[in-house]
DNA sequence: TTAAAACACAACGGATATGTTGTATTTCTC
DNA sequence: GAGAAATACAACATATCCGTTGTGTTTTAA
């Protein structure tokens, strides 16, 4: 399924961000005023997220939205 | 409020790319097999539209999905 | 090794995205 | 202006997001 690798992927990006940055998934929760297992979500795929949703968290990382959206094949 | 400018913008920066394109929205939603009705709330920001909707939207208009969002970020 | 912290998993409920159908309005072409 | 094409609007059904609570598992630190 194209759809779960492409979240897969896109997750486990935003978790590198993350612990780029040295923060819990707590912290960058409450930073967003959303909850860890929120997080624990969109780290691992489960979910599809909203682009919104995925502004707010690039927001709570301090990168840009597009950040969190380019294939590493581009960095 | 943010979030309706966000995805107004959002829908506005789509319709100039697909209309860049020279297509009708209906070209671009059978595309990618989604219907007129889908990418018209798209366009009018009618909706917050999921990453892998958006992955798919930029497939059927050939740009990057970062493409779609670049300017967005920047708000 | 034990306790605490961090992370993962599951389920539930309200909200909303999305596919769909139908139709109205606007824009284009003649 | 008439007819067609393009776009917009509304409503319904289904699926799923997301907030939330509870708890289990893994990792870290002493």
């Amino acid at each position: 399924m194209q759809k779960e690798v492409f979240l897969k992927n896109l997750g486990e990006r935003i978790r590198e961000i993350r612990e780029g940055k040295g923060i819990t998934q707590k912290q960058l929760a409450h930073a967003i005023d959303k909850d860890q297992q929120s997080i624990q979500r969109l780290e691992t795929g489960k979910i599809n997220p909203s682009i919104y949703y995925l502004h707010e968290v690039a927001h709570g990382l301090e990168v840009e939205l597009a950040t969190l959206i380019f294939n590493d094949s581009k960095l």
